[in-house]
DNA sequence: TTGCTCCTCACGTCACGTGAGGTGGC
DNA sequence: TTGCTCCTCACGTCACGTGAGGTGGC
């Protein structure tokens, strides 16, 4: 592995794919999706520790709940939008224990989104 | 149609069919998948109107939304939920924008439920 | 040059929907 | 008997992952 890429938390393509265990032509394939827009470096991908984080996710929905890529991008959305609405919630400044009981309402739905049994 | 069937609101296999635009074994399948649990006449099936609407709604996310049934189970739980959740923060008695506030967030998450985009 | 990247095309596998075929009870 | 139901098995299609093959720039 290269140190410099470690350092700054770029990967290429090659790195990317060992670091995820997923094939180039599938990177390729679901950044066509529109799942993640990785940097670029004249052509060449450049993937961040959030963008690799990201792909790990996909992984999980993919081999463990089995989802197509339609599923993948409907998940991802909802997870994306979960996220949002938590840091909205959190913002309220709302008495401690209703912020509390709806943090952990939203915590409870993105459970489902990764085991929904 | 059987008028008798339409009064008390339960269809056989074949109305169901007719009524969700599905093949009979289709309705089979996703009673197996655990998506719907519809009564029973001895073995024969019963499917009420909210089975119905069930289906229809289901139909929307493997044909509109391309999901497979990891997906819709995925989907079916996330909306089972939402709602669930929406009733919880109606019965609260929280200020009415606030409330409001958090209804209309919840909605916007369902919406991506029926249209990821 | 070497080792990477880019791309397109094609194949194998599997999930899913649909149909056929034969059964049984109202 | 008729027309439904039940079930299992099998086929066609399509989405997806993977590999090959040939390219180009650091």
């Amino acid at each position: 592995m290269d140190k410099k890429q470690q350092v700054i938390g770029l990967y290429t393509m090659h790195i990317a794919a060992i670091l995820t265990g997923m094939h180039p032509q599938t990177l390729r394939k679901y950044e066509r999706e529109g799942f993640l827009k990785p940097l670029r470096h004249y052509k060449a991908r450049l993937y961040s520790d959030t963008d690799i984080a990201r792909l790990k996710q996909i992984k999980h929905l993919v081999d463990d709940l089995k989802l197509n890529l339609a599923g993948v991008n409907l998940a991802l959305k909802l997870r994306d939008r979960m996220f949002d609405l938590k840091n909205e919630v959190s913002s309220l400044g709302l008495n401690k224990s209703l912020e509390e009981y709806l943090i952990s309402s939203l915590d409870s739905i993105l459970e489902i989104l990764d085991n929904p049994g």
